[in-house]
DNA sequence: AACACAATTGTTATCGGTAACAAATTTGCA
DNA sequence: TGCAAATTTGTTACCGATAACAATTGTGTT
């Protein structure tokens, strides 16, 4: 444990301990041999300046929170990684929470990085309503949401345009000359969901066809439970030639419910997912998908929210514009 | 920003900040009414207790640093995922490092993590060299390493048994009748490699047969890398008729240099990887692989790290016992 | 009612730094 | 050489909480 403190670093050198300060923090002038006193006391001593004392005068903690939903889901740690990136290049540490797509685990994590006094928080996905959401950010000087959207001061938002990404895909397989197709999404509250089947609607709507809610099937974000509502979907509507799925896993869901019911894929069913997990391209067969980058996402979020924190901003909203990605699954 | 303090919680409530402080700690007795009354005015003013201005005097911080070197490599996902709900049932947040496979990186973090007076680290897979590991972390009172060996004071580590899972692997392909087996490495220096490679050389020396080194093969941890490296492999040792990869990683960089070179998986070439991480069952061919509960390392690490702070034990070494997952690549 | 003792509350110092201002030293130039 | 201005250093107070001890209030007993 480095018990080393200011003082005792002052004491060796023979200087108070603001000049040790000024020493440390290259702030404010110092003369030159006595700044080597005090560089050679640091080293000799093996001091290190606690950032939990610095962070009580400053009120600056030079960390940021960032919650996120499930780290097992591989749409997420690409996230982390271009967060984590950013901020080690900005100086600053991450305190990462899981919330297990619990609601009051999320609730709390907020007021626990609160109670840490983290300069800004980063919210991946959050399923709180609106109004819990807005009271809690309130407390926070800077937030940034990732794929959910909320127009209120200080927070900035970075989506991926899931509609968008929607409508290429329902698009390519309406190309592809598909005339039954289903969507499979997440729990309808889910934003991404949401977005995702307005896109799904929208791209028939423009070529004058009825989106069927009989073809749209909403499920708990887990393998298994996708594979449940997809088979049944598909058993209920047999005439469907074409899925579209919320995100890549459900997809792949979707590949394992077709093999349950001995629909081979492309050529009975066709898939297409979206997020291009890494998963995706390795699969067989491989998995057309709608793809974004991730890290860019997690980078930009972390970038807003510096910017955010000094101020050059109150609010802003970034839009990644997804890209098809043509594979096996639907060519 | 949260801006309101103990004192003023106080002053609402007509007592001494000592009082405030008893009741939010549930410390000390405390009279009834006095109590109603600070809840009360904690309530009305909203305030929440800053954990820097704790920690600076109970020199606590309830904060656990986290280095691993890639969370885009799926093996480390649910290692955090473990950590973090161990973290979280005992009241501790987690700082997340990711070095990157990057030995400077990884120095700093630790240094970093000092600074910011956590009460524990844990680091997974370490490529620090012995000496530089340990002078860097002496000045930290709990350390866990995972998947690294080191005998010192105060260092526990979680590790996975490597070794046996090599073991059970190439007996697996010895009894399905393979005789030339090839073995797929990361770096050499890669502690996970080397025990690897141990249990490779020993599972054959016991059945009396020769580990020749021309069958064996190490590569940067990437799959580009890996799969260049393997097609290498398999070109200058056509005989090669099963591999053992010391993760699934490799395993599908290897299938896709059998994919590259017309080789059939299983038929002309069998395939195990190791860890089994959650691609091993949805890719195709599915992947025969040595399972290791990857949840579980990352809780036990965290549980151990509590132990070891609290000053239950100052060293200890768990060693985690994989098991053979047969699938299709080698059947 | 008086006293001893327990229960509750308050005071002061401190954790390890930095802000803000004051003091001391150096420098430049007439 | 002297003196104002610039540079370097030191002092004091404070950030927001808790530890350790002191003071007060309440309780039961005879």
């Amino acid at each position: 444990m480095s018990k080393v403190t200011i003082s005792e670093v002052a004491k060796a050198a023979g200087v108070s301990t603001m000049t040790v300060s000024r020493v440390v923090n290259q702030k404010g002038a110092t003369g030159q041999q006595t700044e080597e006193k005090v560089l050679k006391a640091i080293a000799s001593l093996g001091y290190r300046p606690s950032k939990i004392a610095r962070s009580l005068t400053t009120n600056k903690t030079n960390t940021i929170g960032l919650v996120i939903p499930d780290i097992n889901n591989p749409f997420f740690p690409e996230i982390v990684a271009g967060a984590e990136e950013a901020a080690w290049k900005a100086g600053y540490s991450l305190v990462l929470y899981n919330s297990n797509e619990n609601q009051e685990r999320e609730l709390e994590a907020v007021e626990l990085l609160e109670d840490m006094r983290v300069d800004g928080i980063i919210l991946a996905c959050s399923r709180l309503p609106d109004n819990e959401l807005l009271e809690k950010i309130e407390s926070h000087s800077a937030v940034v949401l990732i794929n959910r959207f909320l127009t209120a001061p200080k927070v900035a938002t970075v989506s991926v345009d899931y509609t968008y990404g929607a409508m290429l895909a329902v698009n390519h397989l309406l190309t592809s000359g598909h005339e039954h197709i289903g969507f499979v999404g997440g729990t309808e509250e889910s934003h991404s969901t949401q977005a995702h089947r307005t896109g799904f609607i929208t791209a028939l709507e423009t070529r004058n066809l009825d989106a069927d809610p009989r073809y749209m099937v909403y499920s708990q974000p887990n393998e298994s439970a996708i594979q449940e509502a997809v088979m049944r979907l598909l058993e209920r509507q047999p005439e469907i030639t074409a899925l579209t799925c919320y995100n890549d896993m459900a997809a792949i869901g979707a590949l394992q419910a077709a093999l349950e019911l001995g629909r081979r894929v492309p050529e009975d069913l066709a898939i297409i997912g979206n997020d291009n997990i890494r998963m995706a391209s390795l699969i067989n067969p491989s998995l057309t998908t709608i793809g974004i980058s991730k890290h860019d996402i997690g980078s930009n979020a972390l970038e807003l929210l510096l910017a955010s924190m000094s101020g050059e901003l109150t609010d802003k909203h970034l839009l990644f514009k997804p890209k098809l990605i043509v594979r096996q699954s639907a060519p």
